[in-house]
Formats: structure tokens, sequence, C-alpha cells
DNA sequence: ATCCTCCCCTAC
DNA sequence: TAAGGTAGGGGAGGAT
């Protein structure tokens, strides 16, 4: 028994024990009962089990009955080897499914016809057909035709070059065994894309960035990137929700019912009422590990890692590899910068603790492969996620090793969202298996005390996932986060705020999140271990040994306090991506390349974002002087010194040419030999958002060929924007000319939902209290009755003026133009005949929101007066659209800021 | 004072 | 063999 529910003990929630299996159990009984009316009419589904998602059509009650005369099973709830019958799926479910056994009703309904199962991957909803293999490899040919200047491939040549490669790949002695394939085979194969097509093949050469295939087999491959990637998924997953949502949640009925339903949860109802923030924090017990346990119940108990590697012994040494020196550099330079300085950086420590673990002798050459993720029983033996595998056999010999399955922690992270999603929507994503959730009102609304929906919730996360979890329930963020760690593996655990001052004593500095090694080092070294010594310390001490905030941080949360609030709307300040694996070069040919695809993968990312940046940051890595060439890890960075180069646009772009270009410019001021770069990252920062395809439209185009001194803009910016700020303080006289009724002035700068929902600054603008705003902005009429004295909505204007401050830093599209400029430039438009383009429509009607708000009424009266007789002058429909939709949006304006619509004269 | 650049640190 | 990414917060120190 854990000691957490020691604390806590019977208070009725160890009768949830079962609450989701009796659900379950409860759900399906009403299922088979209705099914046993009819009789089995044949056997054509048996094993099959489905999960249905979504609108289908046989629908779901069809497909129920269906199932169960013919043998199959219906779920539900969706589990683990469900086949998923969608007729369509959401952008965002795609993204985040593993679509493997996604698959179309028609799969039932043919396999009725045709009275026997047909094969579900002739139906998958996003299927790669099962010849899909072959087309790829064709495809290969094709897109690597530029590298092959002089050679073009007609179908028949393709397939006899095919053909040709499959016979040399199955030619047993052809294939070498060396590292390099030989060259003679090389030099024979008819064209460079056979080559490449020869080495992949044959599996003989390991791919180098040199090699164009590398990132994508890289990221493929890369833990790191997934956790990543899928820790941003969930975010704007998050984001998408809560956009979309009512904010009704069907669950918590559902949930209330069973428990008025029955007498044994009766004791479970909230018997005071909380009157202060309960915040919940939720982690999947040891992620990668638990997803992979699913198919391999036979290793639960065991200790389990997971890694790339197989296990076995690590290959015989490369030559020229040279751990000692190598490793010993990283002890070096940890040792000179202790002595210097405090600040030891984040990877010598990792490196340096691995060699720790190691006995020299022993794991020499042993596999250097990383554990992502490692079993609590794994962890009982000494193994931490990152250690090297090498190490992790000798501390762990019986080790047992599972793969990657990166399709399955998405899925199962995916279940995960969308069953607590069902709950609350006042979530903050932390990562694809972890977040915080104010669950504040979600309680007093269901009337269920803590532990109670903790057991609930932990209960149908395993159901639905057959995965376990723990949850930490406290005041704030932190004791939640703290409370998390106590109660893991699979617990619960409440610190309420009697407790908090005993649980703090003892939690050790190193696990409050946001002390990584060295501070906890630089703490240990000021003599202090754990959160109670460090108590003593006052809160000078701390800001001057560790800088200001993070000092004052710390003096807060080793109390157990916590002042950040929990953030349900991320907005995303950068985006970047980096290869620090692999990267190999023998000339600056194959390092240009390299630039240029990762800028492509860099563009791409941000044309998902519909970002746009003004800020291009290089990272190169670079073999450091003494370091060995050959790394100890297999074509790892190893030791190397790393140099970051950035570069400020004047505007905002999205332009992959621009970004290769100044990419490849920064690289090549560096003057680094190709040959001894270890690592190569770009980021890109200073983020504007577009609504619009890349495509540059008419605007752009003129913004970018007309560059405008970034002094004047900026000093012009100021002024505005120092203009809002006041009139947006109550306290501050307002300067307006137009001033129709100042008291309403102070709302104007919040633009409603209706007139910001599009265009990049409404991303800017829609935070936490963008919701808020809408409830109020909804229910109140804008504008008639301004009720900013309310001091919550003064707060949230102050707010939102702050961060239009802040964000406003740089100037945008057109905001900053005189207005005469932009009259010459929608004329120009105009008379260019181009398809008014989303992007531009946007940034007109940002601009003209503007002048509304600036109230600089005449001069939008000549713009809007212009802009109507000219297109009525074109006679274009699509414009006549453009010009209503500027007009309506113009209009929403005013009536924001004036509460009522203004009629522009002719 | 405030901003910018180049780091460092942390988290998953 | 092996897949050492990525975003955000923040500090030091120089430029303005």
């Amino acid at each position: 028994m854990r000691r957490n529910e020691d604390k806590f003990p019977d208070n009725g929630f160890e009768a949830w024990g079962g609450y989701m299996h009796a659900k379950i159990s409860k759900l399906e009984e009403q299922f088979s009962a209705r099914a046993g009316t009819e009789e089995t009419l044949s056997n054509i589904f048996n094993g099959v089990s489905i999960y249905v998602n979504g609108f289908t059509v046989p629908s779901a009650d069809e497909l129920k009955v269906l199932m169960s005369k013919h043998g199959g099973v219906y779920h539900v709830y969706q589990r683990s080897d469900d086949y998923i019958i969608a007729s369509n799926l959401p952008d965002t479910k795609v993204k985040n499914m593993n679509l493997a056994k996604v698959v179309k009703p028609q799969w039932i309904v043919e396999s009725l016809a045709a009275n026997r199962l047909l094969d579900y991957r002739d139906y998958l909803l996003y299927g790669t057909s099962r010849t899909q293999k072959q087309i790829n490899f064709r495809k290969i040919i094709k897109e690597n035709d530029s590298l092959a200047n002089d050679i073009k491939f007609n179908d028949t040549k393709q397939e006899q070059d095919l053909s040709e490669i499959h016979k040399t790949i199955n030619e047993p002695n052809t294939t070498t065994s060396d590292q390099k394939p030989s060259k003679e085979r090389l030099d024979n194969a008819t064209s460079l894309d056979c080559q490449e097509i020869l080495k992949q093949n044959l599996g003989a050469v390991t791919k180098t960035a040199a090699d164009p295939e590398f990132i994508a087999e890289f990221y493929k491959n890369s833990r790191l990137h997934h956790i990543s990637q899928l820790g941003a998924c969930f975010k704007q997953h998050i984001n998408e929700l809560r956009e979309n949502s009512n904010f009704q949640f069907p669950a918590r009925e559902q949930l209330k019912e069973i428990i008025l339903a029955s007498n044994n949860f009766k004791n479970l109802s909230q018997l005071k009422f909380e009157k202060n923030k309960i915040i919940m924090h939720i982690d999947m017990d040891c992620f990668f590990v638990s997803v992979g346990l699913r198919n391999r119940p036979d290793l639960k108990g065991k200790p389990v890692a997971v890694t790339h590697s197989k296990g076995g012994q690590g290959r015989s040494k490369r030559p020229g590899v040279d751990r000692d020196t190598e490793f010993n550099l990283y002890k070096q330079n940890k040792a000179k910068k202790l002595g210097i300085t405090t600040g030891i950086s984040h990877d010598e420590i990792k490196i340096e603790n691995r060699v720790d673990d190691i006995d020299e002798e022993d794991s020499k050459y042993g596999s250097m492969s990383e554990i992502a993720s490692c079993s609590y029983e794994a962890r009982a033996k000494g193994l931490s996620n990152g250690m090297f595998m090498g190490s992790a056999l000798r501390l762990c010999p019986d080790l047992q090793t599972i793969p990657y399955d990166f399709d399955g922690y998405k899925e199962v992270a995916y279940t995960l969202y969308n069953t607590i999603a069902q709950y609350s929507l006042d979530i903050e994503a932390v990562s694809c298996d972890e977040m915080y959730l104010d669950c504040t009102e979600l309680l007093s609304d269901m009337n269920v005390n803590v532990q109670g929906f903790a057991t609930i919730l932990r209960e149908e996360i395993k159901a639905k996932t057959g995965c376990p979890c723990s949850t930490g329930f406290g005041g704030n963020r932190l004791q939640a986060r703290l409370a998390t760690k106590k109660a893991k593996p699979d617990g619960q655990f409440f610190l309420t705020e009697d407790l908090v001052e005993d649980f703090m004593y003892d939690i050790k500095l190193r696990d409050l999140p946001g002390v990584g090694s060295q501070t906890a080092y630089k703490l240990e070294s000021l003599g202090h271990i754990t959160c109670g010594s460090l108590q003593t310390l006052t809160l000078a001490s701390l800001k001057s040994h560790l800088g200001n905030k993070t000092g004052a941080q710390l003096f807060e949360q080793c109390r157990g306090r916590d002042p950040n609030p929990l953030t349900f709307h991320t907005v995303r300040k950068s985006v970047s991506a980096e290869v620090n694996y692999g990267i190999r070069f023998e000339n600056n040919y194959q390092c240009l390349e390299f630039l240029k695809q990762l800028s492509a993968e860099v563009h791409s990312r941000m044309h998902q974002f519909k970002a746009m940046g003004k800020c291009i940051t290089l990272k190169l890595m670079v073999r450091a002087k003494d370091a060995p060439v050959e790394t100890a890890k297999f074509l790892g960075h190893g030791y190397c010194d790393v140099i970051n180069k950035s570069v400020s646009l004047q505007t905002a772009t999205n332009d992959l040419e621009v970004i290769t270009k100044e990419v490849i410019l920064l690289c090549k001021k560096q003057n680094i030999d190709p040959t001894e770069m270890r690592g190569i990252g770009i980021q890109v920062t200073k983020l504007d958002y577009v609504t619009s395809r890349p495509t540059v439209g008419a605007i752009n185009k003129f913004l970018f060929n007309n560059k405008i001194p970034k002094a004047k803009i900026k000093s012009e910016i100021k002024a505005e924007l120092v203009e809002t700020d006041q009139r947006n303080n109550p306290t501050t006289p307002t300067k307006s000319k137009v001033s129709t009724s100042p008291k309403k002035s102070p709302i104007i700068s919040i633009k409603s939902p209706t007139i910001r929902k599009r265009g990049r600054p409404s991303k800017s603008l829609r935070q936490p209290s963008n919701n808020l705003m809408n409830k109020f902005l909804q229910g109140q009429n804008v504008g008639r009755d301004v009720p900013y004295k309310d001091p919550m909505i003064r707060a949230v204007v102050k707010e939102e003026v702050e961060r239009k401050v802040e964000q406003s830093q740089t100037p945008r599209g057109l905001l900053g133009l005189p207005w005469n400029k932009v009259r010459a430039l929608l004329r120009a438009w105009l008379d260019s005949g181009e398809t008014p383009l989303q992007c531009d429509v946007v940034m007109i009607i940002d601009y003209l929101q503007e002048m509304v708000i600036n109230k600089n009424i005449e001069k939008l009266q000549v713009l809007m007066n212009f802009l109507r007789r000219t297109t009525r002058d074109t006679g274009s429909v699509a414009w006549l659209e453009v010009y209503n939709r500027i007009s309506e949006e113009v209009q929403n304006a005013m009536v924001a800021v004036y509460g009522k619509k203004l009629y522009i004269s002719n």
C-alpha cells in the first residue's frame, strides 16, 4: 500500500476500483442484450473488434447490430486492437492518430456482401495501398532526377533499372560487409539515382547528412524529435478544442447520474465547498514503456527499456574511436568551467554522469544507444532515462528492450487528451503524456471530491489506453506536480493546504521544476539540498547567486508557492529544426545541400503554423580542436564548440528562398571546414502570423519591394501605441480628437472576436482571456453601455493592451504606413486585376480597423469611399465581395468602438 | 534604462 | 552501430 493512500484512509473511493470496468461492461451488456435478440447470422467478423469514430454510413448503431449478427465485437470505448471505423476525421485527429487501422465502413458492408472478411487494408481511410512500397520506390528515382543531370528515365528504363537493382541486391556475394559498398559497384550503377537506391537497399552504407533522404530518416527515428513534435501538437490541439468548444461537458452529466444512481458512491460527494483553487497534474507512468507493454504483457513486471539498440553487444570498436579522450574532454571542460564560474553546460553533466556510471573496462565498447524510457523495475536497479545501453546492461543484465512505437504514443496521447477534454478544457498541455487541469470549477460542478474524481479519471484512462497514469492535486501547479511525483507509479495524491509546509521541507531542490543539474549543483555548493534548507536563504541572497528571476522563483518555490497560473492557450514564439546526429560532410557542396534541406524543413514548419519570422539563427556544432575525429557514439556529435549566429530582417518572411539565402550566408561567414561540422540548426524567431498561404500577395510584394526605413516605422508604431495605451488607461487623460464618448474608450483596443477572428494580430490577441472576452462581448452588447467599470474586465483590458504593446514592437502589414500611401497601394492593387488574396484583405481590414480605433474617421472615410468607388468601377464580383467584407469588418469595429455603426457619407 | 545578440538552462 | 530535438525562460554584456 502506498504512503499516500495511508494518509487518506477509507473515504470510499476504493469502491471505485471497478468503476470503469463497471461502466464499460454495463454498456457492453446493454449491447449484447440488444444484440442477443437477433440470431447470429454468420461468423464473418470473428475476432474482429471495431470502434466507430464520428458519423458513418451505416451509422454506429447499425454497425453495432451488424457486428453482433456476424460474430464481431463492437466497443463503446476504443481499445488498442480495435479497428477504427470512420468516414472522415477532423484534421487534428488525423494528425494525432495512428491511421494504420482506420478503416472505411465500406469494409464491413462489402465483407458482408462478399460473405467473407475482406482485407481491411484495401479500405484504409488514409491508407497507403498495399502496392505503395513499389510506388515509393519509383518516386525516389523521379525526385532525384534533378541530381542525375544527364540521365532521364522513361518508364521502360525505370523498370530495367529497378530489376537490375533487385538482381544486385539479391545476389548474395555482392553484398559488401564493409562500411562502404565497393567502389566498383557504385561506378557500375547507371546513374547517381541508382547509386542512392543501391546504397539504401544494400543497407551497407549508413546514411549521413550528405544523403538526401537523411533528414526524413533521422526524424523518423528520433525520439527527441517525436517528443517535441507531439508536445507542440497537443498544445495546438487544446488551443483548437478551446476555440471550437461550447464548453459543455456531457461526460460530467453522465458521471453525475452514475453517482446519484449508486449508493456506493454517495459518500464521494463533496462535503465542504473548496474555496481555493485545485490544480490537477496528470502524467502517464514511464510513457513509452507503458505503451510498448500493451502488446507485450509478458514483459510486465520486468525491467524493460525502450531503445533503438537490440540489447546485444555493441559492435566492435570502430577505428579512430577514443572514448577515453572524448570523455576526458567533457570532464576537463567541466572542471575548467567550475574553476572560473559556476556555470556548467547541461550536456557535459549529462555525459559526465553517464561516464560515471560506466566501469571503464566493461563498458568501453558497450552500446551507446540511449534509453528513452525504462520501467520502474529497471529504475529500481539504478537505470534512468537517457542512460546508455552499455551502462544500463551493466547495472541490469536481464534488461528487456522493446522498440519504439511512435504511432502508439500518438494514439495513446490522443486518447488521453480527449478523455480529459470530456470533463474540462481548462487544460494546460505540457507534453504528449502530461498536462495540468484546473479542476476547481469541475469539482464543485460535479459535486465530487478530489480523490473520487482522480480515481474515476485514472480508471477511465487506463481502460481506454491500457496505460497507467498518476495524478497529483494541489493549490497551485507546483504543488500538483510534486504531488504527482509522490503518487507515482500508478497512484494519486492530494497535497492539501495543511500538508504543504511539512511536505515541502524534505523536497529535494533538484526535484523542483526548473531546477536542473546545473542549478542543483550551484545550490549544493551553497550548502543546500532540500527546500527546507533553502528557506533559510534571503530573497536577496538567492537573487545574487542565481539572477533576479530565477532567484525570486526559487524563493517562492521552496515554500511551496507558485504564482504562475495555468496557460490554456499558447502562442508559438519560434520555429526551428536542428540535427546534431549524422552530420558528416565531405565537401562544401554536401554542406550547402543540407542547409537547403534544413531550411526547407523549417520553412515547411513555418508554413504549417502560418508563421512568418524576422530573425533567423544558425547554430553550428563544430568538432573541438582536441576532440577525436571519430566520435565515441556512432555518428554522434562528440565534443564540440557551439556557434550561434543570427540575422534580423527588416520584414518578417516565410519565403523559402529568403530563409535559405540567409542561412547559407550566415554559414559562409563562419568560414568553417565542412568536414568538422557535427551539428546544424536553424531557428526563426520574432514571429508574425498570417492567415494566407505563403504566397506573396500584392500588398506583400509592395511592402517587400519598398523597404520602409526601420526607424521611421518603429517611431510611428511607438507613437501609436502610446496613444492607444493612454486611451486605454482610464486614469490617463485621453487625447482623442473625435472623442464621442470618453468613458467608453477603454474598451476599444480590444477588438471584438468578430473583428479579429482572422489575421495575424488576432493570434497574438487570442489569449486565455479571449474566452472571457467572448462571453463578455456576446452577452453585453458591446459599445452600448460599456461596463468597463467591472474590475475583471478592466484587468482584461489592461492585459490586452500590454500584450498589444509587447506584440507590436515590430511593424507589420500596412500598419505604420500613411493613409495616402495605402490609398495609392489600393489603387495599384485594384488596377492590377489580380485576384484579391486573403492575406491582403486581412491586412487592409487590419489597417482600417486601426484607423477606427485611432478615431481617424476622416481619413477612414476617404479610404472607404475610394474603395467603394473603385470596386464599383472594376465591376468584379470578387472585388465586390472583398469590399463587402471589408465594409462589414469596419462596421464591426465601429460598433465595438463607438457603440454604433457610423455610416460613411458619400 | 532598454534592446539586441549570444549564449545557458530546463523540460519533455 | 544509431537516430544527441525543440521551445521557452532567462542572464551577461555590449550597443544605443
